[in-house]
DNA sequence: TCTTTCACTTA
DNA sequence: TTAAGTGAAAG
C-alpha cells in the first residue's frame, strides 16, 4: 500500500526514470523506464525485509516495562496484558502472510522479587517446549493484515508443562522476550519451503517476567488501571470498603488497593521517553538472502537485572531479522484459519505453534552455530545445552554464508540477535494447535537430532484439544493421511504447516519414519503423556 | 510459590 | 443472559 503510494506519487512530480535518458528515446522506453522504476520501488518497499510493524499502545507497554512487566501465568491459561498488537504496513496487498508469535527466554536466569525489585535467583529452569501462537488470521493477504491493527490478545500463557489447549507454556519467575514473525505464504498457503522469506519484529517493550501471582504492586496497580477486565479492582473507597465487606474481612476500609495506589501516586514517574514505535533498523544483507538487525535486548553479564535485564530506552527499540529461504527443504503449511478450539468460541481462534527454546542462543554470545540450531530445534523438551562452534560454519557463517541447515524456516534466529559478534541462533520449530497439518522439514538431518525433533514438534488438532488431549507427533512414511500426502510441496519436501481445510486429521503412526525429513503431522493424541 | 475459589467485570 | 477475563485471598 505503502509501497503502491510511493510509486503512484514519484511520477507525476518526482524523478522520472526516463530524466536521463536520452531525448530522442521514445515514450514507449519512458514507459517502459517508468515500469522498471515503479517496480522496483514496488518489490524494495514491499519485500519481506521491509515490511513494517508498529507495536500498538507501544506507550502502555513502556510503562509497564519501565515497572518490569509481569504477566500472569495460570494453568488454565491467561491472556497478556497488555495485549500484543501491531500494525503492520509496507506489506505487498496481494501477497498472503502468515503472522505468529512465540515467546522466548530472556536469558537463563531465575528470578525473585526481594526488597521491591527483582533479583537473579539462579540458574533458569530448562525452556518449556516452545509453541508459536499463529495469528488466527492467517494467511491472509497483505491488504487484511494492514486493513486494520493485528491483535494476539487471545494468545494465553500457562505454566503447564502438559498443557494440553496449546497455550503458550513458560516457567514461572522467568524472564521472556515475545517475537512476532511475518512469513510469506506460498502457493499453498503454507511456509517452510525453500523459498519462504519471514521477517522477525522485536519489541523489547514487551518482555516479561512470568509469575503465578504479581510480585511488584505497580505492575499491579498498573494492570488494574489499564485492564477493563480488572475495573473492578480499581481504588474507590466505596469500592474497596464493599470487597472488604463482602469478604467478611474486619480490616480498614482502606484496602491494600488504596495503599498501593497512595503510595504509587507519590513516586509515579512512567512517563514514556520512546518516540513513535517505528521500525528503524537496517536490515543487512547477509549471504543467501538473510537479513538481520538488531542489538541485544539486554546484557547478560550484568548483575544488575533491574537495570539490565529489562533494557530501557532503546533505539531502535524494534529489532527485526528477516530472512529468505532458498537452500532448506522445510516447508511449513498454514491453515491457520481452521480453529484450534473448534467449539470453543475463545479457542476458535486461537492457533499455536511450537517454537524452540532459545535463551542459551538468544542473549549470550554463542556464535551462530549451525549444529546447535539443529540440535536444539530437535530438543524441544529436552532443554539440550548444544555448544556453539562446533559447528561447520561458526561465526563466520553470522557475517558471511550461513549454512543450508541455518538458512531455513525452522532455525530462525532467536531473539534477540547479534548482527556481528556471534549471531545467537534460535530454533524456531513448528508447534501449533490449529487443526492444519504441521510438518516440519529438517533438509539436512544430522545424527540423532532429527530423531529428537520429532519428539519436539508437538501438534495439536482442535479434536484433541476439546478432549483435553494433547497430541504427540508421530510421523509416518506409511501415512495415508490426506493431509499428509495432500501438503507435499513440489520441491518434494513435506510442508511444514498445511493447511487442509475440510480434512479430518489422520494420526500418523510411525513418527520415526520422517527422522530423515523431520516431516510432522498431525498425532494420535493419546501419545501426549 | 502455586492453585483454587471468589466476586466482579467486560463484551 | 452468559461466557470469559480480572486480581485478591485462602489454602
Amino acid at each position: 500500500m505503502l509501497a503502491r503510494e510511493r510509486g503512484g506519487a514519484v511520477r507525476p512530480g518526482g524523478i522520472s526514470p526516463t530524466a536521463v535518458l536520452s531525448n530522442s528515446q521514445s515514450n514507449r522506453t519512458d514507459e517502459m523506464g517508468w515500469f522498471v522504476l515503479r517496480l522496483t520501488v514496488i518489490f524494495f518497499f514491499q519485500s519481506i525485509e521491509n515490511i513494517k510493524a508498529v507495536l500498538h499502545e507501544r506507550e502502555l507497554w513502556k510503562k509497564f516495562h519501565e515497572a518490569n512487566t509481569e504477566m500472569i501465568i495460570t494453568k488454565a491459561g491467561r491472556r497478556m496484558f497488555p495485549s500484543y498488537k501491531v500494525k503492520v504496513t509496507r506489506m505487498n496487498p496481494k501477497t498472503k502472510y502468515i503472522l505468529l508469535i512465540d515467546i522466548v527466554p530472556a536469558d537463563d536466569h531465575r528470578y525473585k522479587f526481594c526488597d521491591n525489585k527483582w533479583m537473579i535467583a539462579g540458574k533458569a529452569e530448562p525452556a518449556m517446549p516452545g509453541r508459536l501462537y499463529v495469528h488466527p488470521d492467517s494467511p491472509a493477504t497483505g491488504a487484511h493484515w494492514m486493513r486494520q491493527l493485528v491483535s494476539f490478545q487471545k494468545l494465553k500463557l500457562t505454566n503447564n508443562h502438559l498443557d494440553p489447549f496449546g497455550h503458550i507454556i513458560l516457567n514461572s519467575m522467568h524472564k521472556y522476550q515475545p517475537r512476532l514473525h511475518i512469513v510469506k505464504a506460498d502457493e499453498n498457503n503454507a511456509f517452510g519451503s525453500k523459498n519462504t522469506a519471514y521477517c522477525t519484529h522485536v519489541f523489547h517493550e514487551t518482555a516479561f517476567i512470568s509469575v503465578t501471582s504479581y510480585q511488584n504492586n505497580k505492575i499491579t496497580q498498573l494492570k488494574i488501571e489499564n485492564n477493563p477486565f480488572a475495573k473492578g479492582f480499581r481504588g474507590s473507597e466505596e469500592g474497596d470498603l464493599r470487597v472488604s465487606r463482602l469478604q467478611g474481612k474486619e480490616y480498614s476500609v482502606i484496602s491494600k488497593n488504596m495503599v498501593r495506589q497512595r503510595l504509587l501516586s507519590s513516586h509515579s514517574h512512567l512517563a514514556g521517553k520512546f518516540g513513535a514505535g517505528v521500525l528503524t533498523g537496517h536490515p543487512q544483507v547477509l549471504s543467501s538472502y538473510q537479513y538481520e538487525t538488531g542489538v541485544p535486548l539486554s546484557n547478560s553479564d550484568s548483575q544488575d537485572p533491574m537495570s539490565n535485564h529489562f533494557p530501557q530506552s532503546r533505539d531502535p527499540s524494534l529489532l527485526y531479522h528477516c530472512f529468505k529461504h532458498r537452500d532448506n527443504a522445510r516447508h511449513l503449511e498454514l491453515g491457520c484459519k481452521r480453529s484450534y478450539l473448534e467449539t470453543s468460541s475463545a479457542g476458535s481462534e486461537e492457533h499455536y505453534f511450537r517454537s524452540g527454546p532459545s535463551y542459551e542462543s538468544s542473549l549470550l554470545s554463542h556464535p551462530y552455530c549451525t549444529e546447535a540450531i539443529t540440535s536444539r530445534e530437535a530438543c524441544m523438551y529436552g532443554s539440550v545445552e548444544t555448544e556453539c562452534g562446533s559447528g561447520p560454519g561458526d561465526t563466520d557463517e553470522l557475517t558471511n554464508s550461513p549454512s543450508i541447515n541455518c538458512n531455513m524456516w525452522a532455525t530462525m534466529q532467536p531473539y534477540p540477535h547479534y548482527s556481528v559478534e556471534g549471531v545467537p541462533y534460535q530454533p524456531f520449530t513448528a508447534h501449533f494447535t490449529s487443526t492444519a497439518t504441521i510438518r516440519p522439514v529438517v533438509p539436512h538431518p544430522t545424527s540423532s537430532m532429527v530423531s529428537r525433533s520429532q519428539v519436539d514438534l508437538g501438534v495439536y488438532t482442535s479434536a484433541s484439544a476439546q478432549k483435553g488431549l494433547p497430541v504427540i507427533p508421530q510421523s509416518s512414511s506409511s501415512s495415508s493421511s490426506p493431509a499428509v500426502s495432500g501438503s507435499r510441496d513440489r520441491s518434494g519436501h513435506p510442508p511444514l504447516y498445511h493447511k487442509k481445510p475440510g480434512s479430518p486429521f489422520q494420526p500418523l503412526r510411525d513418527f520415526s519414519a520422517y527422522a530423515t525429513q523431520g516431516t510432522i503431522s498431525i498425532q494420535d493424541p493419546s501419545h501426549q503423556y
